[in-house]
DNA sequence: ATTGGCACTCAGATCCATTGAGTGCTAATA
DNA sequence: TATTAGCACTCAATGGATCTGAGTGCCAAT
């Protein structure tokens, strides 16, 4: 649909606007380019994208902008991304080699996302959906007090510190572990609702009031965390390119922190050609991040996805690197998940 | 040293310059308070008052605006805060019911805390430095892997999933978490170091091995959190008050979000008259935030003072309501972990 | 000690002319 | 038919120049 040079020339605004934040007219551009033609061309050619909303004019007679649908196409036309430089990879290693637990894997991964891609960068935590017990456990913390632990197969960890006012015994508290772990390790969370109340119910003698108090405690622990979580970081990432942003960064920074904006955002993407999925601009539907752009890639766990990571910046951002590397982290996490986890 | 009614003049000031962002000049002065006197006498002071620095003007002729000393002879004064509304009141009530692990409560309390301030909030791990060991539990995860858990009296628990390539014999772990729960329970986590390594040298037999091999980890896992740990909530807050940063807030954003920075300088503080600390503008050595000011206050368990919570914001703010917040939730939090904790 | 009066200052708003990068169109050219 | 040179036109941005007004500092009078 779309001649060649005509794309070329599309290629060539989106980078060239990228670099320098400047609208890029036809005569700047042939200068750059070889394109072997003269500017008028070039603008004749521009007339064409123009027409196609691929580009706009910020002013009647200003150099040219990319829309939303500009990037698109530009992002769709990219063949191959921006490979991580020798010193990146290194980071990346670096920090792979540590084995942690998730929490610290987390954190680190998104830091160094964003130290990366100088976006803000956000991972979400395993989702508990399609997870399963690995292993519960309840450990005595005083005289009144338990902690209730649930291990998923993701590595996530939950606890919760529950009271017993009369006090318990130990004994009690063995048998009702070892009756948890037998009937719900390695059964899927969504079974842990029905399985935990029959636990409960059959339960008897001493044991039944603690079986009674905790169950509850388990179910909440496995609600409250199928609950969605994300993790940022980077955010000042964001202000450093306040002029990127019409107005104020203020709205854009509030839509980022709502969580549960972010994560049904998310979710509702789906990977496509370099396996990492993007939403340019107005392609999302929250207002705040209408100038925003969010490239995102799956990571998993023993061969299926288990949660998203991924950076979040101006529509105006350097594609090419950043799905370079947040594919690469994503690989890399999920390695390092798949490895001591 | 400063009569009277300069005094009074200077906290008008405070007060209007914080309400309106204007410079105020003399004539708005008398307008808006009832002084008794003209604006010329009012002139008078504010002379008196630029002397000591505790304004300034801007530009030669305009209205004066307070310095970090003219702030802080304000909040000296201050005798009284703001006492909190009804309605938040019943916000912290709310939130201190529920009865929850300390990572949930200090993740809600900073939440609230930047909610009832519209600053950005901050809360401090409780420090490891003076807590104690409550309680050290080892997990079987599966056939090669075991979780590491300790627990702390302040309620802080920290984990680690350690390897055991060749495998490990559930009773050697019990006997193991026996051990070092009967020689570790209730030391203070400097003193671990020391004891742990003898328990490692003084194990025998199968045993031995295995506690080669875990006790390091211990003690990584208590080097690790002796690391302090800040919570942050409501960055965009900042971004809201864009223009009371001269130049751009992504410096600032980028102080803020450097942990070691924040910790250092929240750590000297010292709390004064209402049990709240503050430092204003460039009284804080960080130049990042040199038109910020910081508001803590310490919370305590059992007694004595564990970490700090507050906000920080711009130094022109409400200083009165926000350090009526901060120590209100300081204290809620307090009781908060002396309850159910 | 306080006040009215007054000359003075200067940031910010408003207006205007200039500049120049960039466009769209047309007629000529390959 | 595609390309190009040429040209008139547009309009944001820039840089004075001018005006305005809030606010000051000072002095003489009370």
């Amino acid at each position: 649909m779309i001649p060649d040079r005509p794309l070329e020339v599309l290629k060539a605004i989106v980078r060239d606007y990228i670099a320098s934040k400047e609208p890029v007219g036809s005569k700047s551009l042939v200068e750059r380019h070889s394109f072997g033609v003269s500017a008028a061309t070039i603008r004749n050619d521009m007339a064409i994208l123009e027409e196609e909303e691929l580009i706009v004019a910020p002013h009647t007679s200003s150099g040219r902008v990319p829309t939303d649908k500009g990037y698109r196409m530009f992002v769709d036309q990219l063949s191959e991304v921006k490979p991580l430089s020798a010193a990146e990879k290194v980071a990346i290693e670096g920090f792979l080699s540590k084995s942690s637990d998730l929490d610290e894997t987390l954190g680190q991964t998104v830091r160094l996302l964003s130290q990366l891609t100088n976006q803000v960068a956000l991972v979400q935590y395993p989702s508990l959906g399609r997870a399963s017990v690995r292993h519960i456990e309840i450990i005595s913390i005083d005289e009144k007090r338990l902690l209730l632990m649930l291990i998923t197969d993701s590595g996530r960890i939950q606890q919760h510190v529950l009271e017993i006012p009369g006090g318990y015994e130990s004994g009690d508290v063995e048998k009702l572990r070892n009756m948890l772990n037998e009937s719900l390790t390695g059964k899927g969370l969504a079974e842990v609702s029905a399985i935990a109340k029959t636990i409960a119910q059959k339960s008897t003698g001493k044991i039944k009031p603690l079986a009674e108090r905790v169950t509850p405690e388990l179910l909440a622990l496995v609600d409250a965390n199928s609950q969605e979580k994300i993790l940022l970081a980077g955010t000042s990432n964001l202000a450093r390119r306040e002029d990127d942003f019409p107005g104020s960064i203020s709205p854009v920074l509030e839509a980022i922190e709502e969580q549960v904006v972010l994560l049904k955002l998310i979710s509702e993407m789906q990977a496509d050609q370099h396996g990492v999925s993007l939403l340019i601009g107005r392609e999302n539907s929250v207002d705040a991040l209408s100038s925003t752009s969010v490239v995102v890639s799956g990571y998993e766990n023993q061969g299926s996805e288990i949660a998203k990571v991924g950076v979040i910046g101006p529509t105006r951002m350097d594609y090419s690197s950043n799905i370079g590397a947040v594919r690469a982290v994503a690989r890399y996490l999920t390695k390092s998940l798949g490895g001591p986890q």
